[in-house]
DNA sequence: AGATGCTATGTAAACCTTTACATAGATGAT
DNA sequence: ATCATCTATGTAAAGGTTTACATAGCATCT
């Protein structure tokens, strides 16, 4: 029963003293084979314990069972809730998950490219913005693949994420109902394409407001904690401060009320501050952050819904599967103080 | 070159006409075939784009190259960074991490042993302080294993983590050397065996420093931030209160820190309060939390060499690797005021 | 009764490797 | 010159599955 080496078909067979081909189909193909002897098999296989040797079944059909998930980082906060998606998502159809990141590091992406060669997965999801094969992406032959977040730059690959410009959308309407006009954008536009289509979020609503190009105010960082602390340092040495900042992703948000706080302003009576995500420190901070949230676990199970339909049809239903970003109200936001709004 | 199907090991040989034998030895064992030969093997794999099929290598062998890592909460704030110093090992030896979680599900615990049947991975790492598979895990075949943060409960394997005793006492001994005596232990002695090791440590600080059980006050959560809130409720229920906090984890220490900010109180003024662990998060509270680092991508890396190590050796050259746990102070610990001391 | 078609099952090839065993040629010892 | 060794390579089997093709039994139709 349990043997030190498991049942292969033949023991199976045996037992239910038929071919291995019926037991085959018996277990792929039911209709195919009368009732009695699905009996016999079914019984067979609960007395062995038979499970199918998923590398001999992925050598003869050419393909695995597996889907590879290549993001830059995995330390990233936004990704362990897409990854708990993806999983549910994939386990539920028999494929299992398996996970790289490439740290931005080219001989890395290339480790994967061989993985992928090797015909260890039938499916790629991809975090970055782009292949991260390097030079040989051109020639590469890659499985269906499907984005997360946003669209991979050089390849024709759907993928699942959530409008951005909606969700910036949201965050600059929050900020003008209270009163804001001269809100700051600190932003990222090397990083991330997301990032680009939130500023376009936070112009069209600048401009739906009416609010002039003398009033808007719009920052480089990269998306890091660091430059949100820095960009505030930049805005102080200018004449003019904002009354609130809108940040591109929490992280900034977060850089921001902190150097905000070391220069002693108290967020949100001096200063509002939106961010966009919904990080789990978000709900932590002091105050809490007022943010964009993106629907993280449903977006790993779209992604990979739309991944499985791609390698049973071959045909992508849709290109880009776009979510709802809601905005979620904490702390961080007020009216503008008195003095500020009269500047 | 880049055809549509990969070049197999036929390919290669045909080109640097030789047999397949050859081709093989040359990639494993080149020591074994003569210079020129590897010469031309080497050619015909350049020309070929010939990487070898990991799925017929694996039947062949009887064993994949990948490791499962089973975690019960992918979401969990310590598991990311682990996963990093897992990743960066396996792929530096050429094995690929899949990942699964069980969310505490029976169900799911089995689809993983029968993953684990059909030979799909070579190795497994063990997040949970149990082997996830129900009743029949005292039957099962299972591959080498390593567990993670603590001791595998029902099963002789060894594991990689860090030192809790140690650790605890280190937040206990900064406790009492700022003065406090009345120091309340929020713990949890139900889901992990470590969270018991970590109460162990603090009983040792206390009887080291020579306070009495008069003085020691232990409450029973399940590591959640709720938890941490519920035990500062029970706790203002009671005549007597702590004039510190010393808490099993960051999450309770974090709902003690909101429990009591909800009262009113300031940390560290009014309280004191330690957690464990350090996840992201504990860095940006406010105030920031003292409490005692685990070096988790650290651990990752040796989990996983030590599962290597298990898998080309059969022995594991020790039962159990701990880390030293790094006290980081921040702002969440003073010396008792007055008013609390002289109760 | 013979032809036809359908259903259920079996036989054997193929997927791509690795490796035990065989072989051939070269070297060295007697 | 014969034999033993050694080195480099080739041949073929095995690993567990899926599936095209063959076959056998049976029912149906003319």
């Amino acid at each position: 029963m349990s043997n030190s080496t498991p049942a292969t078909i033949e023991d199976v067979a045996r037992i239910a003293e038929v071919s291995i081909a019926t037991v085959s189909r018996a277990i792929h193909m039911p209709e195919k084979v009368a009732n009695s002897t699905r009996l016999k098999v079914s019984q067979a296989i609960a007395i062995t314990g038979y499970t199918t040797n998923a590398m001999a079944r992925s050598l003869r059909l050419g393909r695995s069972n597996m889907i590879l998930v290549v993001a830059p980082d995995i330390g990233d906060p936004n990704f362990s809730s897409i990854l708990v998606g993806l999983e549910n998502e994939a386990r539920s159809h028999g494929y299992g998950i398996l996970i790289g990141h490439t740290q931005n590091d080219a001989q890395r992406g290339l480790e994967y490219l061989k993985f992928l060669n090797s015909n260890q997965a039938a499916g790629l999801i991809l975090f970055t913005g782009i292949l991260p094969f390097g030079h040989q992406t051109m020639t590469a032959r890659l499985p269906p693949s499907v984005g997360v977040f946003e669209p991979v730059f050089n390849g024709g690959i759907p993928y699942v994420g959530v409008d951005d410009i909606e969700g910036a959308r949201k965050a600059v309407d929050l900020l003008l109902a209270e009163g804001h006009r001269k809100i700051a954008f600190i932003g990222d536009s090397r990083t991330r394409l997301a990032y680009t289509r939130r500023r376009m979020g936070y112009e069209a609503g600048m401009d739906a407001a009416g609010v002039g190009a003398d009033l808007r105010i719009v920052l480089e960082g990269d998306g890091t904690i660091e430059s949100g602390r820095l960009a505030v340092e930049q805005l102080f040495m200018r004449d003019t401060l904002p009354t609130a900042f809108m940040c591109v992703n929490d992280q900034t948000a977060i850089g921001v009320m902190i150097g905000l706080g070391a220069r002693g302003y108290d967020i949100p009576r001096d200063f509002s501050v939106t961010g966009f995500d919904d990080v789990p420190q978000a709900a932590f901070m002091s105050p809490a952050l007022t943010t964009i949230r993106q629907p993280r676990t449903l977006i790993g199970k779209h992604a990979m819904a739309l991944l499985l339909e791609l390698l049973s049809d071959g045909q992508p239903a849709e290109t880009e599967i776009l979510l709802r970003p809601d905005l979620v109200v904490r702390n961080s936001v007020s009216a503008p103080s008195r003095e500020w709004a009269t500047r």
